[in-house]
DNA sequence: ATTGACAAGTGTATAAAAAACACTTATAAT
DNA sequence: ATTATAAGTGTTTTTTATACACTTGTCAAT
């Protein structure tokens, strides 16, 4: 077979992250406001073309700090998007990320990207987004929600102490359904991931809820 | 942050797919002799580069024809192989995919490439490969045996009728441990992913099996 | 025709995991 | 003291997974 050596020009790579977090049990995602063309003025995940010095996992992370100014965060590889035209530019296939955050640090980004262009969405009321960031961020979502039980992905958003029913929320905002307070302690505890630390946290007019925190060691093993 | 624009510029995308199949009870994956530089002589997972005028993943199952001679093959995405020095010539991502595929069609091929550059390997038995493709073999096979129980994918193995010490064998065979083959039956009846055919096959000696097949509305959703 | 070797077929008992379910307790406001 | 609120805890039932032993159909040898 004969091939044009043209057919292989102007390709590249997008390392594209979608960044989720749970603000008062509300799970949202964070977008960007692209300032450039082509899409200029819309939203989008964070993440952008990959250079040739870097490898795709410091890429996506550097594309990460650049957008929002987001450092030191994990993130978990799920899904490849290929098609021809899925830029108008040129042709570029995107790897798709996934990243958690906790609040606090949602905060210091609020500050940073205040007069910036940077926003976070509910994952239920996302506007229409540039390139096919659509279609990636259904497919991250997707992701999380099979990934989310069986994996550690979720520790990032307590990086310090939780209780037992913040942590049942989240899980019950980002899956959709609820459940038995009982068996989710149960559940999580015999994961071996969290350990107590025999403090409280008072919430007013209730019942002292105890303090746990993920353990340090836990592996990544468990997300893939 | 100023960037030079070269940074950019020479990248590629590999689609490299493991083909695998299991020869009377020996998983083995399908590997290739590089005719041109670099690595030339040199084994190698089937794939190649993409083309600007090709979906990634059609591009992938041209590779596949073009260096194998296989044809409608059903491939899943399993990682993307970033690091910045994978390939000598110039910056390439590769897309990892796996594919299954039956004896019969190991056979077809075997004649097809009889002259040419192509054989199965043992999966413990695997000669130093070209690029990172050693890499993404191992790789590949991690995400076999995660993925054998809780999926379709071995259905390509057996397009017609098999008995179930046959299909036990081949999970026996890639997970490397034994079944009890009362429990094995139920666990595979209990998935509703095959059907009774009520045929038998007889082996010289031996009590007939009954023969099943899978079903042909399977979904391919529980591969991933 | 009987016997033996071989691998296929089947059912039940036990253990482990998941799901269902109700009452008690600490706090703050009245 | 009373009340409202949400947190905490334990047991029963159901489902699923695991462990385990005997019977059956074919072929080959006698």
């Amino acid at each position: 077979m004969q091939v044009n050596k043209s057919y292989y020009k102007k390709q590249g790579i997008h390392a594209i992250t979608a960044i989720f977090t749970v603000e008062r049990g509300v799970p949202k995602v964070l977008l960007i406001k692209r300032k450039n063309e082509p899409f200029m003025g819309e939203w989008c995940l964070t993440g952008g073309a990959i250079r040739n010095d870097e490898d795709l996992l410091d890429g996506a992370k550097r594309e990460i700090f650049e957008k929002s100014g987001i450092k030191d965060i994990n993130i978990y590889e799920f899904k490849t998007f290929g098609k021809v035209n899925r830029s108008p530019v040129m042709r570029m296939v995107a790897v798709g990320y996934i990243g958690v955050i906790d609040c606090n640090r949602v905060n210091i980004l609020k500050e940073t990207t205040k007069t910036s262009n940077a926003d976070w969405f509910r994952i239920d009321k996302i506007p229409s987004l540039a390139y096919d960031h659509e279609e990636i961020l259904a497919s991250a979502i997707d992701f999380l929600k099979q990934k989310i039980v069986e994996s550690n992905i979720l520790s990032s958003l307590f990086p310090n102490n939780f209780t037992m029913p913040e942590l049942q929320k989240v899980y019950e905002a980002i899956l959709g359904k609820e459940f038995d307070r009982r068996n989710f302690r149960k559940k999580i505890l015999s994961l071996n991931i969290v350990e107590d630390t025999n403090l409280t946290m008072k919430f007013e007019g209730k019942k002292p809820a105890k303090l746990y925190k993920f353990k340090d060691n836990i592996e990544n093993k468990s997300v893939f």
